[in-house]
DNA sequence: CAATCACTGGAACGGTGTTCCATAAAACAG
DNA sequence: CTGTTTTATGGAACACCGTTCCAGTGATTG
C-alpha cells in the first residue's frame, strides 16, 4: 500500500527529509497509548506529534483499525524477540512464552481491547508457533495437540486480555491494591446465602499476584494434559 | 439514579404514556445490537427506535458505557437463569455454566469487546459464584479452590469473547467456514521450516467445532484440577 | 389550586475518523 | 538539462458521534 518502487537503484531509502515511514508512525503511536490511554491516540494527537497533518498519515496506514493492529503487533512482536529460541526446557519454555506475553499486555494494557484485529498478524503467530511446537517435545501424541495447543493459546490470550483491562482501571487516585479490597469488599457484602463462595474468597483478593495467579492456570492447564497423556 | 420516588402510594408504575423504563431502553439496545452490530448503536439510532431524543435517553441511562454494560450484564442474566441450580454433578454443572457462557457470547457477539466494563454486575456475580460453589463438592480442597476457580472463570470469559470476536468477522459474504479456510490457507502457506507446527495443524482447522474445542479447554482444565488432589 | 417532580425531545457543542485535493519534492525518461 | 510521473504532504471540509442543556409537559403532591 506504501512501498512502491524504491527497489532498485536507489540505496538510500528516505527520500525526503520531511517524510515518515510507518514503522515511525506506530512507534509514535505506540508512545501515545502508553503516555496517555486509548482515548487520547486521535489522527490529530498523532499528527501534532509528528508534526504534519491528519491526512499524510492515510498515506501509510488505511485507517484506525489498522494503525491499532500494528501497534499490537509491533508489542508482541518485541515481547516474543524478548524469549530464547531453544534454551529451557519445553515446559518452562511454554511459561516463559506466556509470562512474555502477560507481560507485553500489563506493560501496554490498551492492548486488551485490539486484541481483535490482530489475528492473522505476525506477532500473533509467533506465539502460536512457539506454544505449538513445545508440544512434541512435551511428549504429547499427535491427536492431543491441538486440543491441548488451543487451550493455552486461548487461555493465554483471554486472561491477558482481560488482566489488561484491569490494568487499565488502575489510574492515579486507584491503586492496585486499592482496587483489590473494593471488589473484596464488595463481594464480602453480598448476602452470604446467595453468595456463599464469593463471601469466601473475597479475603483472598487483597495482595493478589496477578502473574502468580496467571501460572498457576497455565500450570493447571499442562496438568491436565499430562494427566491424560 | 433514575427511580427516585415512585414508591409507596402509586399503584401503577409507568405515569406518562410515552415514558421509558431502563429495561426497554436495554433491550432495544439489545435489539439493534443484534439486528445491525455494534457500530449501529448509537443514541439517535437507539432514541428513533424508541420514538424519542437522545436526550431523553440520558435521564434512564448514565452513558453509553454504562448502556452497554448493563446490555451485557442483561445476556449474561438471561443465560444463567436457564440452568438448573441444582440438578447435575457438579463436575456436570461446571460443563454445563461454561457452555451456557459460550453459547450466549456467540449469540450475541458484540458483548466481546464490553466485556471490561461488566465485571461487578450482577450477571458476572452469577457465573462467579455459580463456577465456585461446584468446586467444592468436587473435592477440590480450601487451599487450591481460588486457583481452580479463577483458571476456570478466566478462561470462560477470555475465550468466549474471542470467539465472539471470531463470530463478529462472519457476516454475510464470509461463511464461518470459509473463514476457516481462509486461515487454514494462510497457514499452511507459511513457511514450512519457520512455521512448522502451524504448517501441520493448519489442516485440523476446516470444520472445526468452536464449542467443542472450549469444552475440550474446559476438560483439561478440570483434568488439572483433579490430578492436583 | 399551586408547586413540585419525573421525564421528554430537540437543538447545540466539541470532537472524531475519514476523504479530498492543491501542492511539492524526489525519481525517472529522453 | 528538461519534462513527466511517482511518492508523499498537510490542511480544509464532511458526516457523524457522545454528550449537555434546557424549555416544556403531564402526573403527583401538599
Amino acid at each position: 500500500m506504501s512501498m512502491g518502487r524504491m527497489a532498485r537503484g536507489s540505496p538510500k531509502a528516505g527520500r525526503r527529509a520531511e517524510t515518515r515511514t510507518k514503522a515511525q508512525i506506530v512507534e509514535a503511536a505506540i508512545a501515545i497509548l502508553d503516555a496517555e490511554g486509548e482515548a487520547s491516540l486521535t489522527f490529530r494527537a498523532l499528527a501534532a506529534r509528528l508534526s504534519t497533518g491528519a491526512g499524510a498519515i492515510y498515506w501509510h496506514v488505511a485507517n484506525k483499525d489498522d494503525l491499532l493492529a500494528a501497534a499490537t503487533d509491533q508489542v508482541v512482536s518485541h515481547a516474543m524477540a524478548t524469549i530464547d529460541a531453544n534454551a529451557a526446557a519445553a515446559e518452562d519454555a511454554i511459561r516463559a512464552i506466556s509470562l512474555a506475553v502477560f507481560d507485553a499486555f500489563d506493560a501496554h494494557p490498551w492492548i486488551g481491547d485490539q486484541l481483535s484485529l490482530a489475528p492473522g498478524r505476525s506477532g500473533m503467530l509467533q506465539v502460536f508457533e512457539a506454544i505449538g511446537s513445545r508440544l512434541e517435545p512435551l511428549g504429547v501424541p499427535q491427536g492431543a495437540r491441538f486440543d491441548a495447543w488451543s487451550a493455552l493459546v486461548n487461555y493465554i490470550f483471554g486472561v491477558a486480555a482481560q488482566n489488561a483491562d484491569n490494568a487499565r482501571r488502575v489510574t492515579g487516585e486507584m491503586t492496585r491494591e486499592a482496587l483489590l479490597e473494593t471488589i473484596a469488599g464488595n463481594w464480602s457484602r453480598l448476602d452470604a446465602t446467595e453468595y456463599p463462595f464469593l463471601h469466601e474468597i473475597a479475603a483472598c483478593l487483597p495482595g493478589l499476584d496477578d502473574r502468580e495467579q496467571f501460572l498457576a492456570g497455565i500450570n493447571l492447564i499442562l496438568g491436565g494434559i499430562f494427566s491424560a497423556l
